[in-house]
DNA sequence: CTTGACGTCCGTGATAT
DNA sequence: TATCACGGACGTC
């Protein structure tokens, strides 16, 4: 029976379908009163053409392609009248749109999902209110056609973190951890006694059921895992298609959907009715986290400061071992990591971070990536609203637009450097001098010549008044300072991603808003800003050495303590604000929220030449700052922080910085680390690891070090060794070239890396204090 | 399916000397 | 044997 009923739910899953009365669409939300399916039928498919092109539709497809057409109240961005052409089906949509592509039509907005726009069209990011009649009765609530509406809920999810336990040589299942934070089990294939932990199955088809059962009745909002998509469920998937069962993840019995996310086919995407796959791999990534390792050992060692509880190069056959031994302690294992991922996602706040990068950008919980579609989302209902169409968008070839800008920098070492930045440049930018696609359109269009415009770059130039992504990006900043005032790290971090994704997309060509107009109008007017600022400080008595994009790099000469040169960059930057205030409001009538804050002041600091010149080198120095905690060494760009590089360069490096910087005696620290290495002492730093980023056989047109080493890994190991696409190839290097760490045959060559690894680490400082790691060493006799 | 430009460094392999 | 252009990896913003 049917009842009316009042509900605020969380937008999970959405799901449009073709049935013979129009399109259906189906939302599952998260609710207080638990899992909530709310289906709309009868809906049209839409997209737009402009007039004259609707005539040139008629005339190539008849009268009736699509089932009504209505002239709007909209303009195209070239000012013509738009008319709204109705469909029953996306599929016929689908096929009107090929056909009218085809002949050379622009086809506007006919690539927008109908359960996007039904979403996008009401505001509704996340937070819904739901209205109408329910059916009771079932496990969830069933809403059949209720009203939805925008709703400022957030949910509290129900968390599954899932990982699979399987042979290392063959497609073979073990068990399956399932961790919530009620209940803790793993399902394993074997005999044995039930116990607390474990439940023991005859065999994977038994353990697969029992492991659907059990889903169903946690009925967990969300799923998360380590690379849990591409591993753990596609491995359950093609064990479902070998045992000839059904991969069924979903509510209501819903089978999972995979799709290809790239052309490879290596990393998939999955969709599941009323629940959301989110793999901690791609949230931590999103949310701006930098890991040399995403190993699960290695994140969870870093922000947990625990492990697992198998480690190393032999973890695959010790779990068969313990498979075949010991499956309680198997079990462990497994729920082990579980649990990590568990105790990373609440530590870090992944699930509100993920909850709220949905609510601000509209896109489902689980996707990963999609700034494009998060423009969309966020910029078509104002810009339909404001009475346009938007773009079709071309995949012409297009004129590039330039990035930021980067100063030539002057090399040295110096006392005090303070750097300066813009908060925010680009976002900034497009507040400030009113950037935006439909107020380009307008300005373009405009016929009075008394109009006032806001002049750009490259031929662009925008309306002063009639504009929609400064407000966008104005509610975001203040979303994003409320943010940081409560001290939500995560929210914040979202919205910087998300404004300077704003950015981004205008200048890709997938973007349907892409225009090297736009994007020179900002990059260019970052270029100007930079420039100008530079010129500023210079004329208040200051050298600056460095800039890059939205940061100068300012030497405060005469200066003997900490608190003089924090003076001086407190100063300059209110001087600067003041300065750009003006300068907006008098030469151009705008309103600047262009900021530039006083960042950083290096005590020390270092702008190293690029190798082998004395021209000055971009994005790499070092320096020394005082914190709270004492003095800290940042490194930029240096060998230091690259992974590529060997433990013995970049902890050499480190330490020869921080002896120099400290005016400490260094010499003794370079003989001896060369004297140690020499002596064998330092063979456990001398691994090389880099990443293999293509296919072993596309390497063709040479074979770099990394390379030979994985050819040799699969020669040595008769092919049972061999890195795939995306792997990390560990090598030394050895008297006989690169040998992988597994099967090094060759005697360590010391030369090599005191030539290689040593020397280019110290001489970009070395240089500055008259001397140089051969001169030190005394590796090479001069010629005189 | 879809933010990107800019930059350094090492090593390879071709070419000139 | 020296020089050069390019491929490849990884970093900064």
């Amino acid at each position: 029976m049917a009842e009316p009923l009042n509900c605020d739910g969380f937008i999970l899953t959405r799901q449009w379908r073709d049935t013979s009365k129009g399109v259906a669409l189906e939302f599952w939300c998260a609710s207080e009163q638990g899992a909530v399916r709310a289906t709309v039928s009868k809906q049209e498919a839409v997209f737009f053409l402009s007039q004259q092109d609707f005539s040139e539709a008629r005339r190539l497809l008849g009268d009736r392609f699509c089932v009504r057409s209505r002239r709007v109240e909209m303009e195209t961005f070239t000012r013509q009248p738009a008319i709204a052409c109705y469909f029953l089906r996306q599929r016929e949509l689908i096929h009107a749109r090929n056909q009218l592509q085809a002949a050379g039509i622009s086809v506007l907005e006919a690539d927008i999902k109908p359960s996007d726009r039904f979403l996008m069209e009401r505001f509704i990011t996340g937070g819904v209110k739901l209205v109408g009649p329910v059916q009771t009765g079932a496990c969830h609530i069933e809403f059949s056609e209720p009203r939805l509406q925008r709703s400022d809920y957030l949910p509290t999810l129900k968390v599954l973190s899932l990982d699979i336990e399987t042979a290392i040589d063959s497609p073979t299942l073990y068990s399956i951890g399932l961790y919530t934070d009620n209940e803790q089990c793993v399902l394993m294939v074997g005999q044995g006694d039930d116990d607390e932990l474990v439940r023991y199955f005859a065999d994977e088809s038994s353990l697969l059921l029992g492991f659907f059962h059990w889903l169903e009745q946690t009925d967990p909002d969300v799923i998360i895992g380590w690379n849990v998509i591409n591993f753990d469920l596609w491995f359950l998937e093609k064990c479902c298609q070998r045992l000839g069962l059904k991969l069924i993840l979903g509510r209501h019995e819903g089978k999972a959907h995979w799709r290809d996310t790239d052309d490879s086919g290596d990393r998939k995407a999955i969709s599941i009715a009323g629940r959301v796959v989110i793999d901690g791999i791609d949230v931590l990534r999103t949310a701006g986290y930098h890991f040399e390792s995403f190993s699960l050992q290695a994140v969870a060692t870093q922000l947990l400061g625990e492990g697992k509880l198998l480690t190393g190069g032999q973890r695959g056959s010790e779990i068969t071992d313990l498979y075949r031994q010991d499956k309680r302690a198997l079990a462990e294992y497994n729920i082990t990591d579980c649990r990590l991922v568990m105790d990373i996602f609440t530590q870090q706040g992944l699930i509100d971070f993920s909850i709220a990068r949905a609510v601000l950008t509209g896109l489902p919980l689980d996707r990963v990536g999609g700034s494009v579609a998060a423009f969309d989302f966020q910029y078509l209902p104002l810009l339909h609203r404001a009475g346009f169409v938007a773009p079709a968008g071309s995949d012409q070839p297009t004129t590039a637009s330039p990035g930021g800008y980067v100063m030539s920098s002057r090399p040295g070492v110096y006392n005090h450097v303070l750097v300066l930045d813009f908060k925010s440049l680009y976002p900034s930018i497009i507040r400030s001098y009113c950037i935006d696609p439909m107020g380009m359109a307008i300005a373009l269009c405009n016929t009075d010549e008394d109009y006032q415009l806001v002049p750009g770059f490259s031929g662009g130039c925008f309306s002063r008044s009639e504009h929609l992504l400064p407000e966008i990006i104005a509610g975001l900043w203040e979303a994003r300072d409320g943010a940081k005032a409560r001290g939500d790290k995560a929210l914040s971090q979202a919205i910087k991603i998300i404004m300077n994704s704003f950015y981004g997309v205008l200048g890709t060509p997938g973007c349907r808003f892409f225009d090297p107009r736009l994007a020179s109008s900002i990059t260019r007017r970052g270029h100007q800003i930079l420039t100008e600022s530079k010129t500023f400080i210079e004329q208040q008595g200051y050298r600056v050495i460095y800039g890059d994009t939205d940061s100068v790099f300012v030497w405060v000469e005469n200066c003997d303590s900490h608190e003089q040169a924090q003076q001086v960059g407190v100063q300059l930057a209110a001087q600067l604000n003041t300065w750009w205030t003006d300068l907006l409001s008098k030469d151009m009538g705008l309103d600047s929220v262009l900021e530039i804050e006083f960042e950083t002041h290096y005590r020390k600091f270092l702008m190293p030449t690029i190798r082998g010149t004395e021209l000055g080198s971009k994005k790499r120095y070092a320096g020394l700052v005082e914190t709270d905690q004492g003095p800290q060494m940042i490194f930029k760009g240096l060998e230091t922080v690259r992974s590529d590089w060997t433990r013995l360069a970049r902890d050499f490096q480190y330490e020869l910085y921080r002896l120099i910087f400290n005016d400490q005696p260094w010499q003794d620290f370079v003989r001896t680390t060369v004297a140690d290495l020499l002596a064998g002492k330092l063979d456990d730093q001398l691994l090389y690891r880099k990443r293999l980023r293509r296919q072993l056989a596309d390497y063709q047109k040479n074979i770099p070090p990394h390379v030979q080493a994985a050819h040799k890994a699969v020669e040595l190991s008769k092919g049972r060794d061999t890195p795939r696409r995306g792997d990390w190839i560990e090598y030394l290097m050895t008297a006989s070239g690169p040998e992988p760490v597994a099967y090094r045959q060759s005697s360590l060559d010391y030369d090599y890396y005191m030539e290689r690894q040593l020397a280019p680490a110290a001489d970009s400082i070395l240089h500055f204090v008259g001397s140089s790691f051969d001169q030190i060493t005394g590796r090479q006799i001069g010629l005189l």
